[in-house]
DNA sequence: GTTCTAACA
DNA sequence: TGTTAGCA
């Protein structure tokens, strides 16, 4: 079940498509790459081109924002991701990848809640 | 018309 | 983040 694989991780969508897809601006698209969250590939004219997966990434971290995680936080997560798969000590405690996540996410996400000091992982309370 | 980089509000 | 400028 590898060629599903490959084919989401084929870069064959222009920026705006993913904004529509999204509903993400070009300007925080550009950024999140700044930001090492995706890797879209360029195009012989230079322009970005997207997968299937920077899209999921990107729906991910829309929905990590709706939370209130800041860059920090988010960078966080997918940090931990890639350490997971450069340590499989965690796969072989019997904790999935999704689980590990999932934990460290909620460890986020309370941190956020909890403090009435501004912690890293929280955007400053609701501006309003 | 669309995307890119850089920079300023 | 939004937006704008000047290119490709």
């Amino acid at each position: 079940m590898r060629e599903k694989e490959l084919r989401r991780s084929m870069s064959v969508f222009p920026i705006g498509t993913v904004m529509k897809l999204t509903d993400l601006s070009a300007r925080q698209i550009r950024y999140y790459e700044e930001q090492d969250l995706i890797h879209p590939e360029r195009n012989e004219g230079n322009r970005r081109m997207y997968s299937l997966n920077d899209i999921d990434i990107l729906l991910e971290i829309k929905d990590y924002l709706n939370d209130g995680l800041n860059m920090a936080g988010i960078k966080r997560i997918y940090e931990m991701k890639e350490y997971e798969k450069q340590n499989p000590p965690y796969a072989q405690k019997n904790l999935t990848d999704h689980d590990v996540r999932r934990i460290l996410y909620d460890e986020i996400v309370s941190a956020s809640g909890m403090s009435g000091k501004p912690n890293p992982f929280q955007s400053n309370g609701p501006k309003m």
